[in-house]
Parts: structure tokens; sequence; C-alpha cells
DNA sequence: ACCGTGACGATAG
DNA sequence: GCTATCGCCACGG
């Protein structure tokens, strides 16, 4: 399955970002002490289990955007999740400005 | 080993 | 704001 070693600090990152917040695919990475791996956190949660517990919905890319085929399934959830939590989504954006996790 | 493929990102026009 | 390139990197065929 995922034999990669780095998903595990990939998860714990993603797993403390704070409700009502979000974070890059490229600032996870970072955190995660993978300078160059927005690429590998985007390919880490396309593999999450559909049930899994992880905050995945608060990681977008670095437009403020969600990264998934608009009208997709998970495109949905994501959206749905965050509203929810209180990110607002103007436009299918989001102001990184004002939602983004800052340590 | 080679090549195409992404839930990416920075830059130029 | 938009598109087009290019650099990046793990994976699968």
């Amino acid at each position: 399955m995922n034999n990669n070693p780095q998903y595990e600090v990939i998860w714990q990152i993603v797993a403390a970002i704070p409700q009502g917040k979000v974070a890059t695919y490229g600032q996870v990475a970072e955190l995660a002490g993978l300078p160059r791996g927005a690429r590998m956190v985007g390919r880490c949660l396309s593999q999450l289990p559909r049930d899994s517990k992880l905050p995945w919905f608060r990681v977008v890319n670095a437009s403020g955007r969600i990264s998934l085929p608009e009208g997709s399934e998970g495109y949905v959830k994501q959206l749905g999740c965050l509203q929810e939590e209180g990110v607002a989504v103007v436009n299918g954006k989001i102001r990184l400005s004002v939602f983004r996790w800052q340590l």
C-alpha cells in the first residue's frame, strides 16, 4: 500500500490545520520538511480512503482554489465541509490572506 | 531505464 | 484575471 514514509509526516501536518482555516499543498509540504513536495502532498491526499478522519478538505492550492474537477464528488464534499466551518468560498475562490493557517 | 501522469507552483505575457 | 511554459517529484506501465 503506502510504503512512502513521507506520508506519515504529511498526515500529521494536515491533522494540525485548525478548523475554519486552510493550508496550501506547498505550505503543508514545507511544514512537513519537503520543500518541493507540493505534488507529493496532493498524491498523498488522493490516496486517502473515502472515510478518512483526516481534514484533507482544509488543503487547497496556492491560488486559493479547490484542486479537484469542479462538479466532481470530492469537489462538492470539500466545498461543503469548508463552508460548514465558516470558510468563505467566493466564486470558487478562498481569500488566503484571511483564511490561511498561520503558525 | 524511459516515459506519461497528476488533488502543485512560480513566472511571463 | 487568464493561458502557456517549465520545474518539480513519486508512481505505474
